[in-house]
DNA sequence: GAGTGGTCTAGACCACAGA
DNA sequence: CTGTGGTCTAGACCACTCG
C-alpha cells in the first residue's frame, strides 16, 4: 500500500501506541482484549499479539495472561551519576537511591542481603583477588518505589578490607560504604562506570518484573582509592525503560 | 516438560545462542536456512523465524531476505566520555571518533553535513534559543567504521555563536569545535550527558543498519561555558549492541 | 526464475488470574 | 470454570537477492 508497506503488525503498534499516547488508553487502564482489537482492526489475533509484543518490549504496556494489558504509567527515573557519590547526598543519612526515588514522592524499599562469595572473574580480575574462593564480601540490594522493583545492584569489596568491619554488616552506620572506605585508609577517589545494554537474565527479569524483549542497563561501577587500587566493585542492573542516567564532568 | 516450561521459540534461541558463541557457526558464516533448522529441530519455520528474531535484536545475527541469516562480527566500540573530550586527543589532529575506531584497526569515515536549521524543542530549550526559527546551526554527522554504520551525532550550536564563524564551515581547523568555543570566548569548562535507550526511529534504523527490534542509545551532550550558559547540545544516536560507555570523574 | 526470509491467517491448545 | 494472553502449527503469499 504505502511505498515501504510497513507490515501490518507494525502498524498496529504504530496506532496503539498514539492512542496511550493521546490517552485514548489512559496509564492504568486496560487494554480491550486482543480479539476485540483484532476485529476492530481487520487483522488476526496474532498479528495484535506481535503488536502487542513491541509495545511491551518498549516498556509501554504490561500484558498479564488471563487479565490483559494494562498501560503502563512511567516517569522515568533519574539517576546522576556524580551527585550519587557527594558528601551532601550520603550524608543526608540515606543512600542514593532513597533520594532518587523520594524525589518522585514515592516510597523506596530496599533488602539487602551480605555474605562472604566467590567472586565473578571480571569483578576478581579488577579487585585483584583470587576468583576461586571467598575474596570478596558481597552487598546484594534490591530496590523498588512502593511496588515497583527498580533495580539490583551487588557491591564486591575484598575481604582483605572488608573482613570484621562495618562493611560485613548490614548497617554500615552514617555516611555509608563510602565513608566507611575513608575511615579504613581507603578512600575513593576515583569513580569510573562502564556501561552496556543487555537482555535480562532470567532471574534479573523475574525480579525486576520484565520480559527478556526488555532491556537492562549494566552498569560495572568501579571505586578507586588514592594508590589506584580498585577497592569496590559495583554491578547495577536496571531496567531501560525506567531509567534515563546523567553524567557530568568539569573540563580541565 | 520443564519446571517452568520455557516457550520453544526461546530454547531454539538459546540453542541458536550457543552455537554461535561455540562457533558452530562462526562469525560472517551463513545458518542454515530456516526450513532446514525447522526440520532438525522439529518445530515449524515459524517458530525458528521468532527465535532468530530474538538473536537479532540482540545484534549477535543479521537477516537478510533472500540471502540468509549471517553471524555477526561485533567487538563493541569503547566510547571514553572523558578522554574524548580532553585536549591531548583533540589536537592529535581527528575526532575522538576517529580515535575510537582506529583502535580497532579500522578505518572511520564520517559524513559531515553544516546547516541552519529549526532546533528541536528540547534543544532550543537547553540553548535558550527560539524553537520557531532557524536559530540554530546544526553540525549532523554520520560516522561508520569501514563499511559499517556505527554512530549519527548532530551538534546544535547557538546561530549567535556560530554566525559567520569556522564552526558554520566543513571543517573547523586545528583541535576541532572545542578549540573554535575557546576562540569566540566561549570556552566549554563543563561537560554533562543524559543518556537513555529506546527503539530506533525508520530513518536511524536504514542508516545504522539496524532493526527496529533493536535498540539505539540517545546521548544527549551538553557543553557549558564559565558564565553557566549551554554553547553546545549535541545528540548522539549508537546501537547500543556495538558500544560500550565509559564514564569516569573523580570526588572531591 | 530459484532461493530464502518476512508476514499473515485460521485454528488449536495451554497457562495463569480471578470469581 | 471462565476470561485473556502465550505459543504453536500448517499453509500461503510476498519481497528481496542473485545467478
Amino acid at each position: 500500500m504505502n511505498i515501504s508497506t510497513r507490515s501490518q503488525f507494525r502498524q498496529v503498534a504504530d496506532i496503539l501506541r498514539q492512542r496511550i499516547e493521546a490517552g485514548t488508553y489512559s496509564a492504568g487502564s486496560v487494554l480491550p482484549k486482543e480479539d476485540d482489537l483484532a476485529g476492530e482492526l481487520s487483522v488476526t489475533r496474532g498479528t495484535v499479539n506481535n503488536a502487542l509484543k513491541i509495545l511491551e518490549a518498549e516498556g509501554l504496556v504490561r500484558a498479564i495472561r488471563g487479565k490483559g494489558t494494562i498501560v503502563r504509567e512511567l516517569p522515568p527515573i533519574m539517576r546522576n551519576a556524580q551527585n550519587r557519590y557527594a558528601k551532601a547526598t550520603r550524608e543526608r543519612g540515606h543512600g542514593a537511591f532513597d533520594v532518587e526515588v523520594r524525589a518522585l514522592g514515592r516510597e523506596p524499599r530496599i533488602e539487602l542481603e551480605v555474605a562472604r562469595v566467590v567472586p565473578p572473574q571480571s569483578v576478581a580480575a579488577a579487585l585483584g583477588v583470587p576468583a576461586d574462593q571467598a575474596s570478596v564480601v558481597s552487598r546484594a540490594r534490591r530496590m523498588s518505589a512502593d511496588t515497583t522493583p527498580l533495580q539490583i545492584a551487588v557491591s564486591y569489596i575484598p575481604l582483605s578490607i572488608a573482613e570484621g568491619t562495618a562493611l560485613e554488616t548490614q548497617d554500615t552506620g552514617p555516611g555509608g560504604m563510602i565513608s566507611r572506605y575513608t575511615d579504613l585508609g581507603h578512600q575513593q577517589v576515583r569513580i569510573t562506570e562502564q556501561l552496556s545494554v543487555r537482555p535480562p537474565t532470567q532471574d534479573e527479569a523475574s525480579f525486576l518484573a520484565m520480559t527478556e524483549d526488555q532491556r537492562v542497563y549494566e552498569v560495572i561501577h568501579t571505586g578507586w582509592d588514592a594508590s589506584g587500587q580498585a577497592v569496590e566493585v559495583t554491578i547495577h542492573v536496571m531496567p531501560t525503560h525506567q531509567w534515563t542516567l546523567n553524567y557530568g564532568w568539569d573540563l580541565t
